[in-house]
DNA sequence: ATTAATATTTAGTCTTATCTAAAAATATTT
DNA sequence: AAATATTTTTAGATAAGACTAAATATTAAT
């Protein structure tokens, strides 16, 4: 049985294991959970004898196959909670996160074969992101940034890279809401930023920044 | 801000001070938690220091103003999280319990209010207990152990005084649920046994002790 | 009023999870 | 290939929460 720590801790490897190379390193993993790299040593330590990661000094960890199998089973607490609070608790997409970090940890295979009954089995996340089967089977849907579209392409919005609340804020006010219909009128050749017209309504300038933490269907 | 730890003992400190004396022994704390009293009292100092109780050595316990009102915090939690997996999750009223030890401590004031309303504003958990309100207001029904009654009174019931699987799976076994009407027959002189009807349909033979954990309204 | 029994506290230890400061290993520059 | 910079690990502390064993205080019984 894994700590809540723990739990933290592997969630963190497996996303950080996703994004690029395959070992990790202490400092990201101390960057993300906001923790000293001394004590990320002590916990990989940890982790490792638990054999959820594999780990040779100096050389960073490896999630190991009992680890991701345990990353997401979090991971599908993690979002069957978040999409319990929009669709029945009325959050806003927003303000789930802080919320579901509590709720993953709780421990019940009832509880969350129940809960997502309720829900209806759903697929995808308030933020677009797949939520992984009872076996930790993801589906897959292809996405990209829209930061990557062509002038006078368009997509609909699937998810977001960045689900911090500023963000998504951001995104409520200009309507770029999940299923929104994006195109891109134009890029500015100066900074990058696009003219994008959104469910052929709103005509806004978006940065750079913006455009590649939304993704789209193309 | 509490700890997981310290929201336990001080709901126990407040169900306990319930129970007839306004001091709360180290002892009885020691035992309704499984731990010992040595670490009862490490943690009666701390939660002295956060002045959540009153605490003079060798005199026992007695929670403060304030105390009562994080408890009652943690009660409405743990009370609502009951009613929302019986009611929503399809959970049977012997197995809320473990769960909602857990959820009771997920912190998030909105969480709870809109939980509350998602579940119609319940006054009462599964098993006849009240739920109070976001002040702490507890609504208070008469009521009765079956025990009290006297031959051919009858009641409803409305509670239980034991929550334990085994009790409420022996209830379910023979109809007793909350509700139900149950008129009390005999009374066994040799035990204190009752022979009972449940909703003019069943008669059956019950313990004097489970007569005394049947909660009705007279 | 002593003595015996029980309850409570203290002293000292352990585990988990964190930290700072210093040492060691690896990576990057010159 | 050295020198420098960065990353990672070790050493030593701290705080929360729990435990055992021993010491005190309180309560009950003689
Ligand atoms: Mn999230
Ligand atoms: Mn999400
Ligand atoms: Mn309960
Ligand atoms: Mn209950």
């Amino acid at each position: 049985m894994l700590s809540f720590a723990e739990e933290n801790y592997l969630k963190t490897i497996y996303h950080l294991s996703l994004g690029g190379e395959k070992n990790v390193s202490t400092n990201a993993i101390a960057d993300t959970l906001n923790t000293k790299p001394a004590s990320v040593t002590d916990m990989i330590r940890k982790l490792s004898k638990k054999s959820v990661i594999n780990y040779k000094r100096y050389r960073g960890v490896e999630i190991s196959e009992d680890g991701k199998k345990e990353a997401l089973k979090v991971i599908r607490k993690h979002r069957l909670w978040e999409v319990f609070l929009v669709e029945k608790l009325k959050f806003s997409w927003d303000e789930v996160h802080v919320v579901a970090e509590q709720l993953e940890h709780i421990k019940s295979p009832l509880l969350i074969k129940r809960l997502d009954e309720f829900l209806g089995f759903p697929k995808f996340d308030p933020h677009g992101d797949p939520i992984p089967d009872e076996n930790g089977e993801i589906l897959n849907k292809p996405k990209v940034a829209l930061s990557k579209l062509e002038v006078n392409e368009q997509g609909i919005v699937v998810a977001v890279k960045d689900s911090s609340s500023l963000f998504l804020q951001y995104l409520d006010k200009i309507g770029a809401y999940l299923g929104a219909k994006i195109k891109v009128n134009d890029r500015i050749a100066f900074d990058g930023s696009l003219e994008i017209t959104i469910d052929n309504k709103k005509t806004v300038f978006i940065s750079k920044e913006v455009a590649e933490n939304i993704l789209v269907t193309d």
